[in-house]
DNA sequence: GTCTATACTTCGATAGAC
DNA sequence: GTCTATCGAAGTATAGAC
């Protein structure tokens, strides 16, 4: 699965699932809230997702720890948030990139990324125990997965590589297992067999690029 | 990178970093050392590093909190050595089932165990932010790795498989790829190309079964 | 080897003034 | 829209009695 292109903090001392309450909450529009979003995702990614507390990010902010519950009734209200903010940005940025150039060459660049597989980390261990969190992610990821795949469909075809020799969704498991496991290996300091991999890919690529395109069927 | 076969709980409110004192710590084969490092692991597993506090493990294991910080001086150790226990169960394992059954297809079972991409996730997640246990991850994984390049090796090179066509590490680069990904995806409820995938590679391994074995080189 | 007691820090969340 | 003040709970870690 790869989520986005580019974590985070749990919670520890909670414990008060106290009444859902009816305090004011701040407009979505706000620009302090957009600068809690961003310290929050700039925390996330620097220092894992069981860093993003109210204080931390508030002091990433600049401003005071109470108004991340002014504009969030709870942390997991901010966490959706910033999954959702980045999430809406890729799929925005893959469609219109993809618009653009729908090669098996740019597909794979896109996949390539490799700021996204810290971003998955965070969420998928966060979404281990946050159920609003994991739902999100499910929706999210499925969706993308469709969009990718109609996308590598196109792409193979217009190589004439048929299903029968490898499914499209194959494909995009792969590149995708691929692409996210070496990001995550790399930002771990793990890269044996990474630049091999790489330019096999490439190489594979290359070969499939030098395969005369096929008649359009009617 | 496929870690173990089978992830846990951050600290938060910590900041005393104070000296590492010299207090006393319990022998590492006690029985009730052995028990807290069981209740930790299930922790981590049922619901991640978050959750997994000196407290919480306790109270998992029937044991009073303060037993925790007298057989482990910090709750990373603790987290080191429940990795190191599966880290070496695993490598013990793998080299016993390959010396086993070196085939293509028993290196596939041996790497979609499903279990393993749980623990992989939070165990990734907590060394993005604890260096100690990063390092450990780190050194692990490279050790693994090459164990496994060397059965891979083996295998491909008795159907015939040279370098020259795909080399050992990409397969299996591709091969963890896939099957931590469909863990990771299935623990999150996304399974979109799960079983295409894996009747794609049932099929290509048994393709490759029966390709005639090539003549032993001098 | 295990427990009581305890120090200190941080957390999430809310009420209410400005 | 932002702040002060504050509650109640949980976290790591240690000292010292038993």
């Amino acid at each position: 699965m790869q989520l986005l292109s580019s974590e985070g903090s749990t919670w520890q001392g909670v414990g008060v699932t106290t009444a859902p309450s009816s305090r004011r909450i701040g407009s979505p529009g706000s620009k302090t809230r957009a600068q809690l979003l961003d310290a929050a995702e700039a925390l996330l990614l620097e220092e894992g997702y069981a860093s993003v507390t109210s204080r931390r990010v508030a002091a990433k902010a600049g401003l005071k720890p109470q108004l991340v519950h002014y504009y969030f009734r709870t942390m997991d209200d901010l966490f959706l948030e910033v999954f959702r903010r980045r999430a809406d940005a890729n799929i925005a940025r893959f469609d219109r990139e993809i618009a653009e150039d729908g090669s098996l060459r740019n597909l794979w660049r896109l996949n390539a990324d490799a700021r996204g597989a810290a971003f998955t980390i965070e969420f998928v261990a966060l979404a281990n125990h946050r159920k609003a969190i994991q739902a999100e992610i499910a929706r999210y990821a499925e969706r993308f997965r469709s969009a990718q795949v109609e996308a590598l469909s196109a792409a193979l075809a217009a190589r004439g590589i048929t299903p029968d020799e490898i499914p499209p969704v194959v494909a995009l498991l792969m590149m995708t297992g691929l692409t996210q496991m070496i990001g995550i290996e790399g930002a771990l300091g793990v890269t044996t067999g990474h630049d091999t991999t790489l330019e096999f890919v490439e190489r594979t690529i290359a070969a499939l690029e030098r395969r005369p395109t096929p008649p359009v069927a009617p």
